[in-house]
DNA sequence: GCTGAAAGCCGGGCACT
DNA sequence: AGTGCCCGGCTTTCAGC
């Protein structure tokens, strides 16, 4: 992970689409030699996935929330459940008052409700705190 | 926006690499017109750009965190300030007690407590709230 | 680990339906 | 809007350094 594979990491998150042969000019590399290390980052884990960023609002999924929830319950466990709603995007463990973190997009605030409702089903569930988004200033790809 | 569409987002959610030709055989389309198809999915703005994701442990920003950021004005213009802490990955308006919510990925709680003094240096920031998370069950694709 | 070249496959365009 | 074909360029491999 030298300063090469940041470069190349770096332009791969602006567009993945490029060919080896323009990334590897811009770093200064041959094609070939370009492919190898692409190769390597995706074989040791650092690139994940070749992906693309889509508008949640072109397809239904124009209304973003975040919720706290709260458990009486150890919830370590738990993720399962929480993957089973589609709408819930990200769901994480937290240190503080909450146990659980879920990030969720929904067609509505009407289909956002019928998430809540579903999280009060998940075993151990003893509330939620919904905090909606008005307006998303940016959303971007990690700092390198 | 119909179903082979939305089958083409969600194959290319997974793999953005694929060739035209493996992805329309998957929907029942020739290479041909599956490229046209995607084509005007980008032009249309639904596909914003095709990327990659990183692994936040592989590139120093083990550290994940959300803050809820409290303030005594008017935050609807300040979006050019939380762009520039680099740190912060997401920044959005919401609903509620707090102003704005931002998520942060550090390498370090030392790096993530740096971050919360540049927010109070923000103009109109009266206070924060950072949540640490502790363990993340899953981090995925919009649903389709 | 990189270069340069060779071979095969794919992206992107076109004529036709 | 979709098919089938074609050509330039790209990915991918490999010998050599």
């Amino acid at each position: 992970m030298d300063d090469i594979d940041r470069a190349l990491v770096l332009r791969l998150q602006q567009d993945a689409g490029q060919s080896y042969a323009t990334l590897g000019a811009a770093v200064g590399l041959s094609a070939g030699a370009t492919h190898e290390r692409v190769r390597k980052l995706r074989e040791r884990g650092v690139i994940l996935r070749t992906t693309i960023d889509v508008d949640p609002g072109a397809v239904g999924s124009g209304v973003l929330a975040y919720v706290m929830v709260d458990s009486n319950a150890w919830m370590g466990e738990s993720g399962g459940a929480f993957a089973a709603i589609p709408e819930i995007q990200e769901a994480h463990i937290i240190a503080g008052s909450a146990s659980v973190l879920v990030k969720v997009r929904a067609a509505s605030t009407g289909r956002l409700q019928d998430v809540l409702r579903r999280l009060y089903a998940i075993e151990g569930v003893s509330g939620t705190h919904a905090t909606v988004v008005l307006e998303t200033f940016f959303e971007r790809s990690l700092p390198l």
